[in-house]
DNA sequence: CTACGGCACAAACCTACGTATAGCTCGCAC
DNA sequence: GTGCGAGCTATACGTAGGTTTGTGCCGTAG
């Protein structure tokens, strides 16, 4: 099934490794070594040159010396949490200690390399890094379409919705939400086409994914 | 030895903190610390002493030196999770390294304390991991009934389940199974009956957390 | 003003779901 | 063999789900 060769084909493109470091010889190294396996490189100097960057459309890492101008790593980890970028990230350091290695790895960070930094440790954590990526976007591509597809709802359907996904029988939505049953039916259809759902289990599954509460719904040990 | 009693059969919910390091003074001061703050205590001197001792029923955490006599803080990290325990980890180390860190961490390590450990930040750390064991403990207890409701079913009855779950209509599964319609009737029901659904919304997100493939499941970007 | 969309309901009609009652075969344990 | 449970089906009946067609109210955008 899970076949390597089509993987660098396939996919929404070729991924892509950020890196961020002042010095310009580390960052030729860096690039070097990325391109020698075939990867797309882009290379920035300074923290707020990449923040300024559009933040990339394919699978894609950072690869971060903890030590920059400015603001260290760490507060651009920060910043990118912030501005709700979850490119991975590895950290390279030189004089690095254990409670910022703590705070990077709790932070998400998928790695955190000493330098020297060996050629296949290095690649190693980008391989992982992308793979990574690429799992975050695929997820987050199957849902968008549902939550698009939910913000085309009315806010009677959105009601109806929450009840019906609770596992309430129509009589009983209508009660809770003072409505006749067959409105309830009607809404329900509109709810089923709206959403592109081909069975209740599919419209229970997409609320589920959509974080929507539940208003009786239980699972009982 | 055996300076660590019989442990008061915990009433279910107050948390124990299980600490092992080789050091009778180390020991001492944590089991003190946790102690002052009304946290119950279990002190071992050695991984191997630990790996016998029965897993806790209550929420926990360990709280281990990296070097221990015999095997490494990490291998014993290694050992639980081979064993399937899932008791999070706390390490305290009085010289350790970046590497042995990230390894930690990666393995699921929820902090990584240096010496001297400052009370507070250990007193931090367990009452994070702690918070993370009661909520995998909840959530472990919360598909544990489902999951042995699900094994008093029928090698058919799990079949129909399957595919109704899937979104599939009744005629359908009766169809995909070689079975006449109401057949497949009379199996759901006592599928549902069973395993203590309410609605069919209750079957879908039960099958979900037991990890059932579906047959013709979706979500449609 | 008019058009449109959301909201709400009704009658009629069809399909799907669910249960009760009853009967059949097969394999297995006692 | 006898009993038992799983597996499978049928008839019959009642309930729940779902669509179509048509009506009406309200607010707002043009």
């Amino acid at each position: 099934m899970t076949d390597h060769a089509k993987q660098t084909e396939a996919s929404a493109g070729d991924p892509i490794v950020l890196i961020v470091d002042d010095d310009p010889s580390m960052r030729r190294a860096l690039t070097n070594l990325f391109q020698s396996v075939g990867l797309k490189v882009e290379a920035f100097s300074s923290a707020a040159e990449i923040m300024e960057a559009k933040p990339p459309a394919v699978p894609s890492c950072l690869v971060l010396d903890i030590r920059l101008p400015g603001s260290s790593g760490l507060d651009l980890q920060a910043d990118l949490a912030k501005a709700n970028i979850h490119t991975p990230i590895i950290f390279i350091t030189g004089h690095g200690d254990i409670p910022m290695t703590v705070r990077a790895m709790k932070s998400g960070a998928v790695d955190f390399l000493t330098k020297p930094v060996r050629d296949q440790d290095m690649l190693d954590a980008v391989q992982a890094a992308i793979e990574r990526d690429r799992k975050r976007r695929d997820a987050e591509k199957s849902i968008s379409g549902v939550r698009s597809r939910f913000e085309g709802l009315t806010a009677r359907e959105r009601d109806v919705l929450a009840l019906v996904a609770s596992g309430l029988m129509n009589k009983q939505v209508a009660a809770e939400l003072g409505l006749a049953e067959i409105t309830v039916k009607i809404y329900r259809g509109q709810i089923m086409r709206k959403m592109g759902a081909k069975s209740l289990a599919d419209l229970v599954r997409m609320t589920d994914a959509l974080g929507i509460p539940r208003n009786r719904g239980h699972l009982q040990t």
